[in-house]
DNA sequence: GTATGATTTATACAGTTGTTTTAATCATGC
DNA sequence: GCATGATTAAAACAACTGTATAAATCATAC
C-alpha cells in the first residue's frame, strides 16, 4: 500500500505544514480553511487539532519555517557574493536577489507569507524580524559600508542599503500593477532579470557614490 | 432631532462609502463584515443589501472611490513641482510624496487599499491602474525624461522612475519591520520624513545621471 | 496474537457571515 | 390629512468555519 512507502507517505504533519505554507502564503490565513488544508493535505479535518491544538498552532510553526527559510536564503546570498571584490559584490547580490524573487522558477512562499505580514502584523512579525532578518543584517550592511568607506554606526550605511532592497523587492510587490502596464506578452525571463539587476545596480552604485562623497552621519543607537 | 442636520446627518449612502473605505483599507475585504460596517456607520444591517446590492457592489464603489483620489493625490504632486527647475522637481515631488506616505497625520486609506489589491489583485486593480495610475504616467515619465535627456520612449525613463518610486514606497509598506529594527523611540517626524526624502533624492539624482551616461535603450512598445 | 498507545476517522456543535424577506417608518406632493 | 414611493428596521435563513468528541484503526512491543 502507498502508505508503506517513505517517499511518498511523508508523516502526516510534515505535509500539513507543507501544504499549509503555500496556501497561507498563498491567500492569506483569514482565507484558507482548515478543511482546504486537511483536504489537500490528504488528511483527516481532526488532524490539525490532534497535531497543533488549533489553527493558529499551525499558523505559528509556518512562520517558523518561514523565518529560517528567509534567513537561510539570506545567508547563501551573503556567501555566494562574499569572495569578490566590493563592487561585484554588490553586483551580485542585486543579481541573485531578484531571480529569487522574479524568477517565476522560483516559489517564494516565504516572501508572500511576509509580505502579509507586514500589510497585518501579527505576534509573528516579531519572530520572522529576530530569526529570520536581524540575524544578518550586519553582515548586509558591511557590503554597503565598505563601499561607503565608513563604519556600521554610520546612518548612511542603512539608508542605502534600504534604497537598494527597495529597489529590488518593489519589483516584486508591484508585479501585479506592472503587468497591467506592459505589453502584451511580457515576461520576467532570466534575460530580463539580469538587465534589470544591471540596472538597479549601476543607478545603486552612482547613488552609494554620491552619498559617500558626503559626511559621515553618526547614529547614537545601536541595534 | 438630528437627521435635520445636512452636517451630521450624511445621507446613509455616503456614510456606508467613507465607513467602508476607512475598514477595507485597515483590514482588508474578507475581514471585514457587513455588519462591523454597517454599526460604525449608525445604519441597518440591511442597508448595504439596498444601496449596493450587495458587499461586493459596495467594495466595487469604494475601489473607484480610491483610483479618484490616487490620481488626484498624483496630479497634486505634479502640480505642486511643475514651475521648478527639473533637480528642485525632482527633489519636491520625493519630498511631498513621502510626507503624503509616511506622515502619521496623513490618513492614507487608499495607499493601503491598493497594497491590498497588490497581494490579492481582483478585478478591481484594473480599475485602480487605468483611471488611477495610468492617466498620470507619462507626466511623472517626463520629469526623468528630462533629466535623462531623453524621451518618453527609452526604457531607462522607466527602470529610473521605478527605482525612485520603489524607495518611496517601501518605506511605507516595510514600516511594520524598521519599527522592529529602529531604537524604542523611533518616528517619522517631519524632520526625519524631510532628511530621508533628502537621501532619494541624492541617492537616486546620481542614479539618474550614471544612467544617463550610457546609451538609450529604444522600447518597441508604446503604452 | 494481543495489549497499549499513537493516529486517523466520522460526526456533531456553536458561532459567524452574507443575504433575503417582510413589515414599519419617513418624506413628499397633493 | 393622506396616498405613494423611498428608506430603514427587525428577524430569519442557509452556508461556512473552527473546534471538540468519541469511536475506529494502525503500529509496535511483548
Amino acid at each position: 500500500m502507498a502508505t508503506s512507502n517513505p517517499l511518498v507517505d511523508i508523516e502526516t504533519r510534515q505535509r500539513l505544514l507543507n501544504v499549509a505554507a503555500e496556501l497561507f502564503a498563498e491567500q492569506g490565513f483569514n482565507n484558507v480553511t482548515i478543511r482546504e488544508i486537511c483536504q489537500v493535505a490528504g488528511a483527516n479535518l481532526a488532524a490539525v487539532n490532534y497535531h497543533f491544538r488549533d489553527k493558529l498552532g499551525l499558523y505559528k510553526e509556518v512562520v517558523e519555517m518561514a523565518a529560517k527559510a528567509v534567513h537561510q536564503s539570506k545567508v547563501d546570498l551573503i556567501e555566494a557574493a562574499e569572495a569578490l571584490p566590493p563592487e561585484e559584490r554588490l553586483r551580485t547580490y542585486i543579481r541573485l536577489l531578484l531571480h529569487r524573487l522574479l524568477d517565476p522558477e522560483e516559489d517564494s512562499w516565504m516572501d508572500k507569507l511576509i509580505a502579509r505580514e507586514m500589510i497585518d502584523p501579527t505576534p509573528a512579525l516579531d519572530l520572522i524580524v529576530e530569526k529570520g532578518i536581524k540575524p544578518t543584517s550586519m553582515r548586509l550592511g558591511g557590503m554597503v559600508a565598505e563601499l561607503l568607506n565608513t563604519s556600521l554606526n554610520d546612518e548612511r550605511v542603512w539608508q542605502c542599503f534600504l534604497s537598494i532592497q527597495a529597489q529590488c523587492l518593489f519589483y516584486k510587490s508591484s508585479k501585479p500593477i506592472t503587468a497591467r502596464m506592459a505589453p502584451p506578452g511580457f515576461k520576467y525571463t532570466p534575460e530580463v532579470i539580469d538587465s534589470l539587476a544591471e540596472h538597479v545596480y549601476q543607478f545603486s552604485l552612482a547613488g552609494i557614490r554620491a552619498v559617500a562623497a558626503k559626511p559621515a552621519q553618526r547614529m547614537e543607537w545601536q541595534p
